[in-house]
DNA sequence: CGATACGTTGACGGAAATCAACCCCGGTGG
DNA sequence: CCACCGGGGTTGATTTCCGTCAACGTATCG
């Protein structure tokens, strides 16, 4: 399959479990144009107070969206998957107040607002869909909030490591009890709003418990019922229909 | 002025502030009808799990999204004041991922969604002024997610106050340098991931750097350049037109 | 091979939580 | 009128969680 199928199909996939396309739907995100780009490591997709022209599905790699606080620290606002369009909200809101940085190498398929809005005239359909994916993105950054706020390190990994799962088989680019997430505990640090060292010592602790193992690039659950509750992972919030969610 | 035409011309404000209406909007907002409501100080007026059908317009009192975390600490999402509606998602996504609670006593103007979705109907571009209000709201929560994470206590707090002052103004709900701010300490800790007890030392410390007294419901702020310096605080987030902002 | 990035571990320090006592103030009721 | 009460706020003492620092291990790569 080629990466802009492939793109094509992981977009698809993704607004199925949040909501229903018919065949003209489908028919018409297929029209839009993708141009496929790779972004290295490390390196930023879209940086804050820049004008998008287009949006991107992300065919595979982690991507963030991250804010620099003044005295220069990171903190991550969401993470990316493979299938998911992280700057949606850019087709609507003409700045951007946040960066995006690939946190592995990243192959994205490019979609100019232009086809997109063609799209949504075409099909007013779609526009209900983009929306609907959009008030599910801000309902993640809620539940992001109360995992920074209030909850203390073993539950905010945790809590993180349960929505990745969910998100990835939902996507369906993880299958059984483990799953890939190739970044660095830097990375879950400035999400969690932890240090890098003591990411490192809260999964010993959950490997200590029996919860997860991370080895590597690799994330496996040993005992996903426990890890749900001990990160308090509800899954209302992620506005799944009811059978997209295995 | 009556309750409902001062939700009126509060909606219409906010919505100018980050939008352009034209007379046909405006007659098309003005059709919906509303009902006037009163909800009391601790009083849940949206909870968690409901099916909504109607959104509200807040008149008066201020009013937060929280969430619950497993042992029962709350952590507020948002905080809203005259001229907000809290919550406009429910009028897209069926079921609410969070609780609206009352901190001071309030007025909300309830709007059935039926007529919201009729207004959308007979004026398109009120569904894009409703998108942008949307979007901007999960720019706030991006940037509470930030404030959260990589802020300490001071900044934090700072951060808070120099948002609430914006939107205030912005809204029209307050002039000069003081705003009324009608929540207790507890409110502000579960706002700010923080315990009471720091919160009060927290505006002691404001205080002796001049930056900002907290007399009783008042908030005056001493030092506004200083005030956004500690805070870190840039109002891009907020999405506002240039005249918006006094 | 070094060079470099990432991860681990231990020691130490610091920001904020918790605990507890006390204060102030407004309401209530004897 | 004043005693009593309760909710909020303040303050100090103590504890805890997590950050920082530093050393060391390990893997990858030119």
């Amino acid at each position: 399959m080629s990466e802009a199928s492939l793109a094509l199909s992981l977009m698809l996939r993704q607004f199925e479990s949040i909501s229903s396309l018919s065949d003209a739907d489908r028919i018409e995100l297929a029209r839009i144009p993708l141009r496929v780009r790779r972004v290295e490591q490390g390196a930023d997709a879209v940086v804050q107070y820049e004008k998008a022209t287009e949006s991107c599905i992300l065919i595979s790699g982690v991507l963030c969206r991250y804010k620099i606080v003044a005295d220069s620290r990171r903190q991550i606002l969401a993470l990316h998957y493979a299938g998911d369009i992280p700057d949606m909200q850019s087709l609507y809101l003409g700045v951007m107040d946040h960066s995006l940085c690939a946190l592995t190498p990243c192959v994205l398929a490019m979609m100019p607002h232009k086809s997109m809005k063609q799209a949504e005239r075409q099909q007013p359909h779609l526009a209900e869909v983009f929306g609907r994916y959009l008030l599910i993105d801000a309902a993640k950054f809620r539940e992001w909030i109360a995992n920074i706020g209030r909850r203390d390190a073993l539950q905010r990994v945790a809590h993180l490591l349960c929505e990745a799962h969910v998100r990835m088989h939902v996507a369906g680019v993880a299958t059984g009890g483990a799953f890939n997430l190739a970044i660095s505990q830097k990375d879950f640090a400035d999400a969690t709003g932890l240090s890098p060292v003591h990411i490192s010592r809260t999964f010993r602790e959950l490997k200590e418990r029996g919860l997860v193992i991370r080895r590597g690039q690799l994330i496996e659950i040993l005992n996903w019922p426990d890890l749900q509750r001990v990160a308090d992972f509800d899954p209302t919030y992620l506005h799944l229909k009811p059978e997209a969610w295995p």
